[in-house]
DNA sequence: AATGAATGAGTTTTCATTCAT
DNA sequence: CATGAATGAAAACTCATTCAT
């Protein structure tokens, strides 16, 4: 059920090497910091103190390296999603359980997050990452699924067009980690996360004390 | 006050050409299908029926018909923004122009979006396109002003952070013209303004009419 | 029904070009030297006094060079062995056609010789070279029909078996032109093709004009 | 007077392991599959179950692994060709039996041929393989003697030109082997090595009925 | 305005080989 | 004997750009 690419093509040992391992990081901050294509190998390579052409005892293609960042990242988002609407709670529950997995998967994998952003088009193409496009309907399926759920328990509006919202909003979901680090002076993750919720259920829009309506007078 | 290039610094004739212009819009639509940079010249020469070097006749580099491109579409954007904010309405009706200002445009550049979201580390680092940054900024400067304006009237929650609201809310403003062209059945740009921003104002949540309150996440 | 590609994918100028022609003549020689794998870009490039890059202005690979080389040779040499079948004469008569055209078809086509000879591997396996394989099909199959229909009229051997004399035949075709230029002292094509008709029909034993019988070899 | 390398070089242990005969059997096997060049150290080394690194222990270059092959092979081809020659009989038995053995050296020596084939340009141009061009010219110059020597008996046509003969006849000479393994339906090598014999001696044509008879009677 | 040919700097990738552990 | 990591030289290919015609 895993997006994970099995390990039995190539020998174990090169998907254990510790090594491996520094370099898939490495590269991921590269690729964060300037997007996927916009990064060469040479550049990888150069920060790993090696030569272009040594990569490739370790991966047998740039793709690769994307293609391990990528699943990894897919993977543990796609379990948070997962685990949210196993919990069955309300929708409501659900979908801050879900922000709040999201946001930890995103710290956990910054990369991941550049690359999609700025790279889609390239992955998404190639037969190789269509996990790319099914974990997106997946995720996609899973809020349409719990605003129609909490639309019905008259949690959320009735007027709300879900799939229309979660367009939206998919963009947003993404933001919190976006911030550079540093670039947002004193607020950490689990502030952005929490004005997130508070937009998203809320809006921006004083609770009306004394008003009898919502909306303004004009 | 314009981003728009001075038309001083290129033969008059060469603005002028309905051929140019063509080729400016055939790119565009390259661009918008496949981003900036995965666009070659050739692809676009091939779309115009001539030759690639062909192309150098009208313009003196790929990044120039970029620079064409974006310089158009964020005058106008930001044309909107600031006929938004010299209407002087409240904030809420501010932003309401703001918002349909920019569907607009967004409409009418297709091309232009793709190319800041895929391509925009690419530009963003070169002296030439300067002006993007300085439209950024000028654009959130505004919104946050906009949102702390709408707090001290008290039309927006007291506890926003403008800054982090505006950063929340960015990637959401690209959206309605993100969706492919019928991918969204029935509903047309001024239906997904209106979702935005009802999101953005209400959020999710429906009215509570007989409960106490509404309350938030914690 | 002939093997040519089809010129439709890229402009038909390209195909067309002089200079194009002259470096598929270049490359063919090259291959004919070394074999298509041994002989770099950079090495016709060289030979062509351009450089390596240069090359991908004409084609759009290495392959589609051989390609076009393989793929002329073999039409050639279908033309010649279809034009054989359909003349309609005794087996012994279509054969010595088909020997004939094949000696023509490989002092036009010495490059392709080679390739086939050092890099039949190489090429057999991919799809785009498939009417490699099909060709070669048909090859045989005209072979096996001829020898075929040579014992049944009387005229062969009736214990000859036609897929394996073909198979001990068919790498003696190509030879007439392999010679090195000036490797035969003294013998042209013409020599070369009749010693192998000679030989096919008739072997290298003497008539036994008045001994009782040679022996056979157990 | 062998070809062979001699044991000197390199430490008699490692002339003496069986791992090492493995691993040339191994590589023999992959040889034989694509070629020699087609081959990578990598993949000799995946087959063997090490790492390609781990080769460089049993043999100094992946070219001395062709060189201990293709010297093998030439050495039982030359001692068969030598040995029927020394067995002084009349050149027909002596073409029989250099027939015979050839087939039977071919099919000990699967890997070598298909390096000859595919890579004989590779080879033959390196002095360490100078020994290769020695054993062809030894080759053609025992053939050419034979048929000479045929035909001063009055068994071989007067009219045969010996060196075009055996030109056309060498790639033929070749082919027992060739034949993939399962690929001849019923014929073993013999069958094989028989008709090759039959069709050198008395071509293909069947035997004139009225005249006098060149062949025997059926 | 456009062609046709070329440049040149760069890209990813391949692979035999070396060597400290 | 083998590993794991690396080298270094060369390979095929990409692409924005130039320029004589």
């Amino acid at each position: 059920m895993t997006i994970a690419k099995k390990a039995a093509d190539r020998p174990a040992a090169a998907l254990a090497s510790a090594r491996r391992a520094d370099l898939v990081r490495l590269a991921g901050e590269l690729f964060a910091e300037k997007g996927f294509r916009a990064t060469t190998v040479r550049e990888i390579a150069d920060a790993a103190g090696i030569l272009s052409g040594s990569l490739y005892h370790h991966f047998d293609s740039k793709e690769s390296i994307g293609d391990e960042i990528l699943a990894g990242f897919l993977n543990d988002v796609l379990g948070g999603y997962r685990a949210a609407v196993a919990a069955e709670s309300d929708p409501r529950a659900t979908i801050e359980r879900i922000v709040h997995s999201s946001a930890t998967a995103l710290t956990e994998h910054r990369a991941a997050l550049t690359m999609l952003q700025n790279d889609w088009n390239h992955f998404s193409g190639q037969p190789r990452f269509a996990y790319l496009r099914a974990a997106m309907r997946e995720i996609e399926q899973i809020w349409v699924t719990q605003l129609e759920a909490g639309k019905a328990a008259g949690l959320f509006r009735a007027d709300l067009d879900a799939p229309l919202t979660y367009r939206l909003l998919r963009d947003m979901l993404w933001i919190p980690i976006h911030h550079r680090p540093g670039g947002d002076r004193g607020r950490g993750p689990d502030q952005v996360t929490e004005a997130f919720l508070r937009l998203l259920f809320d809006g921006i829009t004083a609770a009306a004390p004394a008003r009898k309506a919502r909306r303004r007078t004009a």
